[in-house]
DNA sequence: CATGCGTGGGC
DNA sequence: TGCCCAAGCAT
């Protein structure tokens, strides 16, 4: 690892880091939609959409405009029925942040008079606001001072400060966020903290990181920034089978089965059914997707009847339901082999 | 504190 | 390819 030698403590010199990280970012910012605006509101929908999602999902796919033009500002969001506001999601996966984003707009209207809070602990108050995305709005939106920690920033920390614990204990938590407010830039909130995690991004790379390109690399402790940060060990996945049925009836209409749940409502499948349910059945579709810690199987096939709580839909109004990635694929397969 | 919640990029 | 993991939060 080619790396530049570490000169000054971060900490103990902490305008000159904040000068050399923000003096990069000024010269090296990328250009993304939700920088053009300060507007807490799309700020907001923003930060709750990159929530453990890529940049490239939300920018590539054109989720962030596509979800401000159907939802321009608190009042048509608080409005929004679930059909619209999961088919604006429709992709993004973590379909609770929507419906979360949404109470939020119900509440800046009723409990805010519908101008958002200043104040972290009321705006941490909202649904799906967590500390993150409360310093989040502080910094972007407002340009107060706040404390940032994404995994981006974690990340940089924990090579800054050579930090060899795990980050993601409630000690290593601890440590990353007091480090991060003890760093943090009072007067610049918006560039600096925008800065360390594009440089996280972009830079200071999970794996291998480009320290030759690195602004603050003479500030940074660690000689072996590949091993940062350590984590707690991964869950064990576990292999499941799923099975699903594939039921046209004679006025081409297919039987789906809306989730009704708290968590999931709204979403579309195809009806599920347990292995016995569907032996004997012939299957016509089979895939595989990972979700969370588990592998999944999942096996589609014609026959079997209707059970409660499943719906016959429309052939034309099939594709228009928002459905889970997995299930969108297989649905979109099998319609076009009608 | 552990777990559930989605998806797709990148190596 | 299989696996890591990404601008987290709620329970």
């Amino acid at each position: 690892m080619l790396k530049p030698v570490f000169q000054s403590d971060p900490l103990e010199h902490r305008a000159d880091f904040q000068n050399a990280l923000v003096g990069w970012f000024e010269k090296n910012r990328r250009d993304y939609p939700w920088r053009r605006t300060h507007d807490p509101y799309a700020v907001l929908v923003s930060e709750v959409m990159l929530q453990q999602t890529q940049i490239a999902t939300v920018l590539g796919r054109g989720f962030f405009l596509r979800f401000l033009e159907a939802f321009p500002d608190v009042t048509s969001l608080a409005a929004a029925d679930d059909e619209k506001l999961l088919k604006a999601w429709e992709g993004l996966g973590y379909y609770r942040r929507a419906r979360m984003l949404r109470e939020t707009a119900r509440e800046v209207i009723s409990r805010h008079a519908g101008k958002f809070p200043e104040e972290l602990d009321a705006l941490l108050d909202l649904p799906g606001v967590g500390r993150y995305t409360a310093g989040a709005l502080r910094a972007f939106a407002f340009g107060l001072p706040a404390v940032v920690v994404d995994g981006n920033v974690a990340r940089v920390i924990s090579r800054l400060l050579d930090f060899r614990g795990v980050i993601d204990d409630s000690s290593g938590l601890k440590f990353i966020w007091d480090t991060a407010g003890l760093l943090a830039d009072e007067d610049r909130p918006r560039s600096y903290h925008a800065g360390l995690m594009e440089l996280g991004q972009r830079i200071c790379r999970p794996g291998v990181p480009d320290c030759l390109a690195c602004p603050v690399g003479a500030y940074c402790k660690t000689r072996d920034p590949q091993l940062l940060p350590a984590k707690k060990p991964r869950v064990t996945v576990t292999e499941v089978d799923e099975h699903a049925l594939w039921l046209m009836d004679s006025a081409g209409r297919v039987l789906m089965h809306c989730e009704r749940g708290k968590r999931r409502q709204g979403l579309w499948k195809l009806p599920t059914r347990t292995a016995e349910e569907v032996s004997g059945l012939s299957m016509v579709s089979e895939s595989r997707y990972s979700i969370t810690r588990y592998k999944v199987t999942l096996r589609v096939y014609t026959g079997g009847t209707a059970a409660e709580g499943d719906t016959w839909v429309a052939g034309d109004e099939l594709l228009q339901l928002a459905m889970p990635s997995p299930f969108r694929r297989v649905v979109e397969t099998l319609v076009g082999e009608i």
